[in-house]
DNA sequence: TTTAAAATTTAGATAAGGCTAAAAAATTAT
DNA sequence: ATAATTTTTTAGCCTTATCTAAATTTTAAA
């Protein structure tokens, strides 16, 4: 059974690896972690030896079916906490994440089961990201940045990639918040702004804004 | 902030401490904890340096309000959990002390609060303990050995003292189970066995059995 | 292709929580 | 009141997960 540590850097691996064949560098994992490169490499080689890791000297790592398992597991029970967190609890879509990194870690296999089915088998968090499987398959995510959206497609939005309390404010002064409906009325190729309808109200998306914003399609 | 470590000891002081004025020995938390009475005077030290406890050398130990606070807190949140695991999430009341045990070390004021509001800010766990309120307000336990209750009253099962396989399986078969409705008819002094009533029916109760089954005066 | 820079690993240290063995204090029994 | 026993504490060591500083390997540049 893996430690809270353990954990937190197979999900750190699984985040940074978007395909399975990439290696992940010892740097970019203590980026991560917010921690020094020489305690990555320490937990690097604990996961080597517990077999859930491919790692060679300088080389980098690679998550191995084990470990991408045991990632994926802590992966779907912070998201399924983080759909109970919103759904249940009253908390806000931004209030979750905290509590979920404690969550996650929490062993037992029945609580995983029945929570899953008490809030009737989510395939999404409240961020709009897929939350896996018990077997680890991960959905394919149907979260892009509002900037990726093509003309006259309608989306909705599931969160922000910049969070920090300038752009919020700026959501709120325009009423966009998470649920709200966007049409893509046109895309300007010069600045990269976009004509939308919010709210049956029509508006000019800068380029900074298009990219902050992640929007499911509805 | 107190550790997991921490915290576990407090809470084994507090269950160790009927009442206030008690003092504890450091081989009774240690085999609370089930660790080495080296280990607990380490930990003793630990939290007398945090102002947790009230400690003299050889002399024992009493929790301070700030650990007294801490402690009923940590028991408060496993307690509500329980309720969760039981009435949300079906599990039996056997199958959540475990889980139970994990949960309570989350830290979130608003999570508490919100889970408590959830439930319908319950007042007992699912064994009849009674659940302290957010100053730590411990309310009298209801919760008693069926030898103690008196002819003609009536009560219901809440939990058992001894969980060994056979004494759940001798509740079973007499069809004594959680919530089952118990009246004292009488009480045999020589052999301290009563006369009781059950889903209407009369039965003979041994004294081994009433030492071991818990219940609450209804 | 040799050197400079960057990335990675190793070595040695620290803090938390646990252990064993030994010492010290308190308690119980003679 | 002294000896024997029990309880508690101390001392020293282990493991996990960190860190800093130094060494090594890889990569990039001249």
């Amino acid at each position: 059974m893996a430690t809270f540590s353990e954990e937190n850097y197979l999900k750190a691996i699984f985040h940074l690896a978007s395909n399975d064949d990439v290696t992940v560098s010892t740097n970019a994992i203590a980026q991560k972690m917010e921690t020094k490169a020489s305690s990555a490499t320490d937990m690097i080689q604990k996961l080597f030896e517990k077999g859930l890791i491919d790692y060679q000297k300088y080389k980098g790592v690679k998550l191995t079916d084990k470990g991408r398992l045991a990632a994926a597991s802590v992966i779907r029970k912070h998201r399924l906490w983080e759909v109970f967190l919103v759904d249940k609890l009253c908390f806000s879509w931004d209030e979750v994440h905290e509590v979920a990194e404690q969550l996650e870690h929490i062993k037992s296999r029945k609580l995983t089961l029945e929570l899953d089915a008490f809030l009737g088998f989510p395939t999404e968090d409240p961020h709009g990201d897929p939350i896996p499987d018990t077997n680890g398959n991960m959905p394919a995510s149907l979260k892009l940045l509002l900037a990726k959206v093509k003309k006259a497609q309608r989306c909705i939005c599931v969160g922000v990639k910049d969070s920090t309390p300038k752009f919020l404010q700026y959501l709120d002064k325009y009423k966009i918040a998470l649920g709200t409906e966007i049409t893509v009325l046109s895309k300007e190729s010069y600045d990269e702004s976009m004509a939308v309808n919010i709210n049956n109200i029509h508006r000019t998306i800068s380029k900074e804004v298009a990219h902050n914003l992640y929007v499911k399609i509805s």
